[in-house]
DNA sequence: AACATTCGGATTGTTGACAATCCTAAAACT
DNA sequence: AGTTTTAGGATTGTCAACAATCCGAATGTT
């Protein structure tokens, strides 16, 4: 046997797993608005089952910052302000840029560099078809590859929590995700300093990519409190 | 009124809350070995309590790493092994590299020097009377405030959780603890090129600070499993 | 009219019991 | 004797009911 290292995943699904795969995937998809809040016995005879299981996918959903809890209130998605959206992309940038760093330093760094291109192009056909779902999704997948390739578990752990955090801002501009162009060259100028290997410019890239997104969802979000007096932190 | 010292505890303390805490605690000071399973009604019994809340409870460990659930099983103490340990240190490199350029970028820096060089005071006394445990607890806390210096309520967060998983580590080698003045001088070290302001150097030394550890702990993880004849990975 | 108080509805937090699953080990078979 | 089968015990997974807590509206007071 050539690899061993498959280590028989043997996902045995948990009840409980199912239905925070569920809810976490209802939450993303902004089946629940931003500030809702989640009621379990509600979700419990949705889903055909009693309140044990719903508690405990919400208790992980918790820990992966999708939801909030207000002991004896409830559970409630959580409305991020400016000071979340800089601190998501603040440690998108810290997780990111130690996986560049890590990847090219691998010698797996031609083969990554082929799959992150590849990604690019799907990106590119899926901006001229003006399928912006599709674009954000291979944004995403784009930035998953990227942690994954280092290798760390842990590291893809928190990634992927961040992650989900950056869905949930991406559904504060509903809709209005930029469907520009110039996402995919970014990308594109990304993969390929990485694949050139100089180290030290692909970490310098890293904020100039995440500096837009910010700057527009710091404005979207500007406009959005502008309608309720909000308070003053 | 003079004193508003009285933060208000908003902290409702859920009851489960509490139980996660104590029993973190516990596993965190090797009450319960590695390896061994933790039983949902003994710990309901002994808390005095159902097993409902101790089941939230072992849930939130879980999610912290510091437990892992073998589905119909039970909840076991995880036993580490050396791609854990590089893994671990790799992550807390990621994330203190990012804390420290983030700091050393802030005007925040001399303060957060200053209570650095506290610490590797405190820490030096520490040493000289050889109360060991506190040298560790002085060593997490130079870390952890190192990372929330940073000001990311996520970044210490997760760094947090690796740091739980780092004192699981140091469980592996039970008293072995180096208790080598030479740990006090590193961080000595490290405190004074952070206040320096050279962030490329300071950055340079964290791999140079975590290596010696992670070198031992191999060292002894290997000698543990040299005894039980393990699977190869 | 403005403020404090109390009551009611709703939701979460907790409990004890029941069902499903897994591991161990004894027993039956080849 | 060695291997498969099957019961036993134990532990987790799930359920429905009870208790505690909180919010908001209605009521009473100044």
């Amino acid at each position: 046997m050539a690899d061993t290292n498959t280590i028989k995943r043997l996902t045995r699904r948990t009840l409980s797993g199912q239905i925070a795969e569920e809810i976490r995937q209802a939450i993303l998809s902004g089946v629940f608005p931003l500030g809702s809040q989640l009621n379990e016995m509600e979700l419990a005879e949705k889903f055909g089952v009693s309140r044990g299981p719903v508690r405990e996918a919400l208790q992980r959903l918790i820990q992966e910052a999708l939801l909030v809890s207000e002991p004896h209130r409830g559970v409630f998605v959580p409305e991020l302000n400016d000071r979340d959206l800089s601190d998501i992309f603040f440690v998108r940038e810290a997780i990111e840029g130690s996986a560049i760093r890590r990847v090219m330093k691998s010698e797996a760094l031609p083969e990554v560099s082929l799959t992150l291109k590849r990604l690019v192009v799907r990106m590119d056909e899926a901006a001229r078809a003006e399928d912006w779902p599709l674009v954000a999704d291979l944004d995403m997948e784009f930035h998953r590859e990227l942690v994954d390739a280092a290798g760390s578990s842990r590291l893809s752990r928190m990634y992927a929590t961040v992650q989900a955090e950056t869905k949930l801002c991406l559904l504060m501009l509903r809709g209005g995700y930029r469907g520009s162009a110039a996402l995919v060259e970014e990308h594109r100028r990304l993969a390929d300093i990485i694949a050139s290997g100089n180290v030290a410019a692909a970490v310098d890239e890293l904020p100039k990519h995440f500096g837009d997104p910010v700057r527009i969802m710091h404005k979207a979000n500007a406009a959005r409190e502008r309608g309720s007096s909000s308070e003053a932190a």
